[in-house]
DNA sequence: ATAAGGTTTAACCATTTGGTTAACAAAGAT
DNA sequence: ATCTTTGTTAACCAAATGGTTAAACCTTAT
């Protein structure tokens, strides 16, 4: 074997991923993400420089693995109400597999609005223009009521993300516990979708 | 005079909380806040003894100001439609003066889950009691399809809070400008209201 | 006036932290 | 075999950072 670990630099990607979806990038620590990845400190210099550059490389992974969920929504050709189900069903999966990537995108992106048009560059950007359009259609298909595409996507984000971004706020709130907030998420998985469908039905 | 600044721990608190909710409590440093307060460092201590000290008289003041905002939706005798309006239209001015209150509050409750115990504890801690007694009372009278308190609850605050907490991000998907995110805010002041009106009036 | 009290400051301190270096190890190339 | 390249480590470094201290300052009470 040439290396002692198998594949060091994706091992440093893993620790560093899950360091700094849970703290961010101010609260991580280089040697808590090399201790995490049972590796000398100087190994994440050696594959990434810096921290800031092994943050961005983590961020980018992040937005890469998050970009094809917002997709299925904007690009996909289904009917719109079909799409609204499919999406609120299959982010809960997404999330319960990735806890505080969302998060984690959001925040970091407030503390650096300007990633943004960074991540803009890339191919695999989700583009609005598609998703309007379907849903001009069926307004003027009189299937739904009259509602911008923004709009509506802005309300299927926000009942689909905050629920998780927000759990420990509604936990307290709800007066709920762990197990009783899972089991209203996973009540959401098919009412939000209704909740959207409902709102918006001719 | 025996102090030269007027109120040196108001204006510690105003200039803490200011960075605080900018740069979270792990990205912001002591000697910032004692810079943007125009004060020696060592006030900070004389005043609040330590940083963690100092950020959870900044959290607790927060939490103070959003409480009644909750309470509002919670605990108020209007009707409901009329509730669900009247938090919509006022939670965006509430935003608009404190624009990174309701971020600064989520995220640091994800790192520190157990703030939430704390704030409990305080009086004025928000409760959902009455809110659910009151969804059950109106999908009883056949004036609302069935939904639970809860769910309702959190798709309130969700469509409400994320617009503000994902602003970067949604102007990036929607490519709108800040003047342009900003009208669709406006717009949603009532459009909120109405659309979840619409979802679940029979 | 001056003693006493809280308030403020500059200088200082110990620790943490991101980053570097020089030596070492392992594998392939010659 | 040994030279070269790549990977790895322990030790080190300078800067940043939260926190302390001792002296100075200012106001009020005596």
């Amino acid at each position: 074997m040439k290396a002692k670990h198998e594949n060091t630099e994706a091992e440093i990607l893993e620790a560093a991923k899950s360091i700094f979806q849970q703290k961010g990038m101010a609260g991580s620590r280089m040697q808590e993400i090399a201790d995490k990845a049972g590796i000398n400190k100087a190994m994440l210099h050696y594959y990434f420089r810096s921290k800031q550059m092994l943050f961005e490389a983590v961020f980018k992974n992040a937005f890469k693995l998050l970009a094809p969920q917002l997709k299925k929504i904007l690009d996909e050709d289904t009917d719109l109400f079909d799409k609204i189900r499919g999406f609120s069903n299959s982010y809960i999966s997404f999330v319960i597999k990735h806890p505080y990537l969302p998060n984690f995108i959001i925040q970091e992106l407030n503390k650096n609005p300007d990633f943004i048009d960074r991540l803009r560059a890339g191919k695999d950007f989700p583009n609005i223009r598609k998703f309007k359009l379907q849903v001009e259609n069926n307004v003027a298909r009189g299937v739904i009521k009259p509602i911008s595409g923004e709009q509506l996507f802005i309300n299927i984000m926000s009942l689909n993300i905050l629920p998780f971004i927000a759990s420990p706020l509604f936990k307290g709130f709800l007066d709920a516990s762990d197990k009783e907030y899972q089991a209203l998420m996973k009540q959401r998985k098919t009412e939000v979708a209704e909740f959207i469908i409902n709102s918006i039905r001719l």
